[in-house]
DNA sequence: TGTACATCAGTGAACGCGCGTTCACTGATGTAC
DNA sequence: TGTACATCAGTGAACGCGCGTTCACTGATGTAC
């Protein structure tokens, strides 16, 4: 029951967006709008489910886009990569009340982090992966000590032993590649770009260029 | 007095997010509701006016960011980089209106190319500065026909002349520095990184690495 | 097999509020003769 | 200097609609004795 409340609720994000109304989906489901205050104590708590939701079901994806040879970690990188944008493509409402500008007065709680966090621990752990195997070496980044405190307290939870340079390069890819999914669907590439799935393609494998060097390096 | 009314909407874009709304707006002014009709057709003209003002001040911080010398490519790439974070740091209702999620119901008529490409525009001038300086060279990128025919659309409106390989280097940066002013923005970097202006400033010369070379290449 | 009771999903009315847009209008200001 | 008229910014009421949330309630189902 709860989990069709859920389903409507994701088609009317489709079409509202973030302005979800719940007698709008109390109405599809051919109930009463206060029926829904039995499953869910508010129109926020909702909201939140749908994003907890959201970040797994991405995650889900995410993380079962896999290449036949672990120590792939180009293909790896381009295949997660496909995924997310996949993903996306699929359920651009639900991309944009993840990573789309914020819902005026709602504040995210602190549950959706962990579901938050899986995407980005996939990818990060492609590089760590890469480092374990020797297949990565690391160059000394010269951070600053704030931004090294805030990479070695993601380092521990995400991938221990990984050099704070490699973790800040798969940040670097990390937001590079949702800056592409979200140019791409929110319409900063209308007019601009037509051939999508190439475009994307090119600039996913100048990403693994960046992160894994050149296939011909110099 | 359509810039007074302009002004109060932005004001109110801060709370309200994309859901602005006319009354709340002649509410502020102490006018009528109807009385704004006078001014703007519709609340959707009223949002595109906001919109277009939006894209042209994020192109004026832009523009006039600069350095002492023209030829230090690096230098004008970090201080561009800085002048947006900055705009959207201080705007941060109007660059969600702008990058972040769709306005549900609300196509963005055409009137907005103009001003949404004077940032892009800026950035890629810088490469196709080092270019004619013969400051940068360009490698041959294999990008499929599709694409090439894409890009060669936006070189010969936003830099004549420019190799394909080159622009699709300065759409990389372009994509990844919303993508980080966006995460930033947008709450994906809450709980993960504290250091927020260091970690930009990190990320922005990673940036400036990958377009136009290691300061010690190999 | 039958009765008494508890559970609980869903109802329906109400509260108090919001919205965009239309339309006939008032009333001050400016212009022409 | 004075009158007649046009312009036009802003009013106020109305239309028809939406919303989240509360609260006392109905009525079917299941359980216990």
């Amino acid at each position: 029951m709860i989990d069709e409340i859920k389903v409507v609720a994701r088609r009317h994000l489709a079409t509202d967006g973030a302005n979800l109304s719940l007698r709008a989906v109390a109405r599809d489901m051919g109930m009463v709008s206060s029926a829904l205050y039995r499953y869910f104590a508010s129109r926020d708590d909702l909201l939140t489910a749908l994003i907890i939701d959201g970040y797994n079901a991405l995650g889900n994806a995410v993380e079962s886009a896999s290449v036949p040879d672990p120590d792939d970690l180009r293909g790896r990188w381009l295949a997660t990569g496909h995924a997310i944008r996949e993903w996306a493509l699929a359920n651009p409402a639900e991309y944009a009340l993840l990573f789309g500008s914020p819902v005026p007065g709602y504040a995210a709680p602190q549950d959706t982090v962990i579901a938050a966090a899986r995407t980005p621990t996939a990818l990060v752990k492609i590089l760590a992966d890469g480092y374990t195997a020797g297949l990565l070496t690391a160059d000394d980044g010269d951070f600053s000590a704030d931004v090294r405190a805030d990479l070695a307290q993601v380092r521990d939870v995400v991938a221990p032993g990984l050099p704070e340079a490699l973790l800040m390069r798969g940040m670097a890819g990390w937001m590079h590649l949702f800056g592409v999914v979200s140019f791409e669907l929110f319409g900063q590439l209308n007019n601009v770009i037509e051939a999508r799935d190439e475009f994307f393609t090119t600039q996913l494998n100048m990403m693994a260029d960046q992160i894994f060097g050149h296939r011909t390096p110099c």
